[in-house]
DNA sequence: TACAGTGGCGTTTTT
DNA sequence: CGCCACTGTA
C-alpha cells in the first residue's frame, strides 16, 4: 500500500479530509516542512491520494514556485497513481492540466476570461529586460533622465513599483522600508508609474506583475471569483512562505471559506522577501479562517546526516525569530561539515576543484556535487579555474541565455510581428537596422500607433535615407510574419535569415552567437505556437548556462554552480559553499534592516541543508576588489560569516588549506578579525 | 540624426 | 566592470 511508506505525519498530511465519506471536501490545511522532510514526496502523494479517492484530476489546481517543480510533482503524481490504479489510468493523460507557476495560471486564466475583463487575449508579456526598456522610455518621455541630481535607474524604478504593487502597501511606506534612497522622488515615481500603467495598457502588453494585479482584481469579482473557484475542488500550494500579500489575496478569493485548499512551506527558508515575499502569509494563514486551518508539521530529515542537520540547526537557533521545530535525523555520520580558510578567491577555486575531482575519484558523480554562492557573480574565480581545468559544469541563476541581445533581438521580432503595438520590440528592432537611431524609430512607432492596422503604416511609410534596402527587407518579414503562412516553427528560421547580416554586421563574434541562435530555433521546435513559445519561453526561461554554449548535456556528467536562490528545493551529496564571509553574507547591501539579517540567516540555512553526505563551508580571507576605487585594484580582508560566531565552531571541522599554512593558528585568527572598516562606516548611515 | 567615445557612478537574489 | 548621460564628429 502506497501509504504505508510514509511517516505518520506525512500520512496525516496525505490523509486529511480523505478519511470522511461521501462528498465532504477537506478543511484548509497548512503543512510545516522542514528542509529535507520529504514534502514534495508528502504533496505529491496528497494529489494522487485526493485522485485515487475519486477526485477529478482536471478540477485541481497545484501551483508550485518554479515550472520544474511543477513537472516534477506530475511526474511523481502520475506514477504514484499508475502504481495504484494499474496502467488502465487513462486518466492521468495529461491529467493534472493545471499544475504551474502563479504567474502561468495567471496568464492562462487571463487569456480566458480575456473578453470579460476588457483585455485583448492577444496580450504579449514583457519580461523583467523588457518591462525595464519600457520603464525607460517612459522615464525619458517625462524628462526624468535629466534631472539636476540623478534620478534612479530604470531597473531601480521597476522594483519600486514592483514591490508596491506585490506588497499591496503605498508608495510612500515602500520607499520608506526599502528604498530609503529614492524617497526624494515620490512625486516623480508616482507620475512615472501611472505613465507606464498607460502605455503598457496602449500597447496591449502585461508585465509579471500585471499577470498576478490583473488576477487578483479579476477575482474581486465575486461573480469572476466564484466562477473561476468552483472550477476546481482542489487548490494546493507548494512553497507557501515565498508568495507575496497579492499571491494569498487571489487564494483566498478563490476558496473564502479554505473549502480544499492546502498550502505547504516552512518559514526557516523563506528567502524571497526582495520578491515582496512574506512570511506572514504562512504564519497567518491557519487564522484567516473559522473553524482555523488544520497544521501537520513535517520534522524529521531524511536528506542529511546529523552532524551536518546539526550545524544547520545551530545556525538557524540563533534567529531571532522561530517558529519551526528543530530538524532530526537517524542518519549517522562521524563527519562534521567543514569550515575551509583559505587564502583568497583564488585559492578557494582551486581547493574546490581539487576537492570536486577528488570526490569523482571516489565515485561521487559532477552531477551529485553542488557550489552553492550568495550572488551570481561570486562564482567568477571559480568558472575560470573549472574551464581552465576542462571541469564541465552548468551554472543556474544569474544572467540567462535570453539576456544575451542577438537572442532579444530575435524574439523580439517575433513579438512584434504578433504585437505591433509593442513599442519595447519595435524600438529595439528598428534600431538594428543601420542609420536608424532612437528618433527615426520614435517617429516610425508613433505612426504606427495612430493607425489602426500598425503593420500597414509601417509598409507605407518611406524608408529613412540611410536604411534603404535594409528597411525594405525589415518591413517584407514583418508583413509575412504577420501573414502567418510560413507555420511555426519556420517562422522563427525566417526570421533567422533577415537577422544574420545584421549579427555579422554588428558581433566581432557573430559565429558564437549563431549557435545560439541554432538554439534557440531547436527550442522552438519543441512548441506548438509562436504564441506558446514566446509566452512559456517568458515565463520559463531556460534557467541554466555552460561554459559550452549550445552544447547538449543531457548524457554528461557536469558540475552544478548555483545561487542559493536557484537552489532551493533541491539536493546534492557534496555541497561545496562559497564566500562564507561577512560581505557576501550576509551581503553587505543586506546589512540595513534586521529583517534583512534575518533573511541571509535563512539563506545560509538554506544552503547548509542542501548537502546529502558532506558539506564544505569555504572561508577566504582576502578579497580583490577591482574598479571601483580611484587607486584602482586593491584587497581587503574578510571575516567569517556572522552566522558561525565561535561558539558554533564545535559543529564543524575547522581547517586551513592549503594545508601546513594553517599551522600558525593564532596568527590566522588576527588576520580573521580583520574587517572592512569601510562596510561599517557605511553601515552606521543605514 | 546616428554613432563612437568619455566620464561618472552604483545596491545582490528571480517568477 | 557595466550602465547611463553627455559630447564631438560626420
Amino acid at each position: 500500500m502506497y501509504l504505508e511508506k510514509l511517516n505518520p505525519q506525512q500520512r496525516m498530511a496525505v490523509e486529511h479530509g480523505t478519511l470522511a465519506s461521501g462528498s465532504h471536501v477537506a478543511g484548509p490545511l497548512l503543512v510545516i516542512a522542514g528542509a529535507g522532510s520529504g514534502k514534495t514526496n508528502t504533496l505529491a502523494h496528497r494529489v494522487a491520494h485526493l485522485i485515487v479517492k475519486g477526485a477529478d484530476p482536471r478540477r485541481i489546481l497545484l501551483m508550485t514556485f518554479s515550472r520544474r517543480a511543477a513537472g516534477e510533482m506530475a511526474r511523481r503524481v502520475e506514477r504514484i497513481c499508475t502504481q495504484v490504479l494499474g496502467s488502465n489510468s487513462g486518466i492521468m493523460a495529461d491529467a493534472l492540466a493545471w499544475s504551474g507557476t502563479f504567474h502561468g495560471i495567471g496568464a492562462r486564466l487571463l487569456r480566458d476570461y480575456a473578453e470579460q475583463i476588457g483585455v485583448d487575449p492577444a496580450f504579449t508579456i514583457h519580461d523583467r529586460e523588457d518591462s525595464a526598456d519600457l520603464m525607460n522610455l517612459v522615464r525619458h518621455e517625462l524628462g526624468f533622465s535629466k534631472m539636476e541630481s540623478r534620478f534612479p535607474t530604470k531597473g531601480t524604478c521597476l522594483a519600486i513599483y514592483s514591490r508596491a504593487v506585490n506588497s499591496e502597501t503605498e508608495l510612500p511606506l515602500i520607499l520608506r522600508d526599502a528604498f530609503p534612497w529614492c524617497a526624494a522622488w515620490e512625486k516623480q515615481l508616482r507620475e512615472l508609474f501611472a505613465a507606464y500603467v498607460g502605455a503598457k495598457q496602449n500597447q496591449n502588453v502585461l508585465d509579471y506583475d500585471d499577470l498576478l494585479l490583473y488576477w487578483s482584481q479579476m477575482v474581486a469579482e465575486p461573480m469572476i471569483a466564484e466562477d473561476i473557484g468552483g472550477r476546481f475542488d482542489h487548490v494546493l500550494v507548494d512553497e507557501y512562505q515565498d508568495t507575496n500579500r497579492l499571491q494569498a489575496s487571489i487564494l483566498l478569493a478563490l476558496k473564502p471559506e479554505g473549502q480544499g485548499l492546502t498550502v505547504v512551506g516552512d518559514d526557516a527558508q523563506s528567502i524571497y522577501s526582495f520578491r515582496a515575499a512574506t512570511v506572514r502569509n504562512i504564519l497567518d494563514f491557519p487564522a484567516l479562517f473559522t473553524p482555523a486551518a488544520s497544521i501537520v508539521t513535517l520534522d524529521r530529515n531524511y536528506r542529511s546526516t546529523q552532524p551536518i542537520l546539526a550545524a544547520a540547526n545551530a545556525v538557524i537557533d540563533l534567529a531571532s525569530e522561530r517558529f519551526t521545530k528543530n530538524l532530526w535525523t537517524e542518519r549517522q555520520s562521524g563527519e562534521r561539515p567543514r569550515l575551509v580558510t583559505v587564502r583568497d578567491e583564488a585559492d578557494q577555486a582551486r581547493y574546490v576543484a581539487d576537492k570536486v575531482l577528488e570526490n569523482r575519484e571516489e565515485g561521487t558523480r559532477l552531477k551529485s556535487q553542488a557550489v552553492l554562492f550568495r550572488a551570481s557573480h561570486h562564482s567568477g574565480a571559480l568558472e575560470i579555474e573549472l574551464t581552465r581545468r576542462n571541469i564541465p559544469f552548468v551554472k543556474f541563476g544569474g544572467l540567462k541565455f535570453l539576456d544575451s541581445a542577438h537572442v532579444k533581438d530575435m524574439l523580439a521580432a517575433l513579438r512584434f510581428a504578433l504585437n505591433p503595438r509593442d513599442r519595447v520590440a519595435g524600438f529595439r528592432l528598428m534600431q538594428i537596422l543601420p542609420g536608424v537611431g532612437p528618433s527615426t524609430a520614435q517617429r516610425a512607432l508613433d505612426q504606427m500607433a495612430e493607425d489602426p492596422n500598425p503593420l500597414q503604416a509601417l509598409a507605407a511609410m518611406s524608408a529613412p535615407p540611410r536604411a534603404g534596402e535594409d528597411w525594405a527587407s525589415f518591413v517584407s518579414v514583418m508583413q509575412e510574419l504577420k501573414t502567418g503562412k510560413a507555420g511555426w516553427p519556420a517562422e522563427i528560421g525566417l526570421v533567422r535569415e533577415w537577422y544574420q547580416p545584421h549579427l555579422e554586421r554588428l558581433h566581432e563574434d557573430a559565429a558564437t552567437r549563431q549557435a545560439d541562435l541554432l538554439q534557440l530555433e531547436q527550442i522552438a521546435g519543441g512548441y506548438p505556437s509562436r504564441e506558446r513559445f514566446l509566452t512559456e519561453l517568458t515565463l520559463d526561461p531556460p534557467d541554466a548556462t555552460s561554459d559550452q554554449a549550445g552544447v547538449p548535456l543531457l548524457d554528461e556528467d557536469y558540475l552544478i554552480l548555483s545561487t542559493i536562490h536557484s537552489a532551493k528545493g533541491q539536493e546534492w551529496t557534496k555541497v561545496f559553499m562559497l564566500n562564507v564571509v561577512d560581505g557576501c553574507i550576509p551581503s553587505d547591501l543586506g546589512v540595513g534592516t534586521s529583517a534583512e539579517i534575518e533573511e541571509e540567516r535563512r539563506l545560509l540555512y538554506v544552503a547548509m541543508t542542501r548537502a546529502r553526505d558532506n558539506l564544505d563551508l569555504v572561508v577566504p580571507q582576502r578579497f580583490f576588489t577591482h574598479g571601483q576605487n580611484a587607486q584602482g585594484d586593491r584587497h581587503v580582508y574578510a571575516s567569517r560569516t556572522r552566522f558561525i560566531p565561535a561558539t558554533l565552531l564545535q559543529f564543524f571541522e575547522v581547517c586551513g588549506w592549503p594545508q601546513g599554512k594553517s599551522e600558525n593558528a593564532s596568527a590566522q585568527q588576527a588576520r580573521q578579525i580583520r574587517i572592512d572598516v569601510g562596510a561599517r562606516m557605511r553601515g552606521m548611515w543605514r
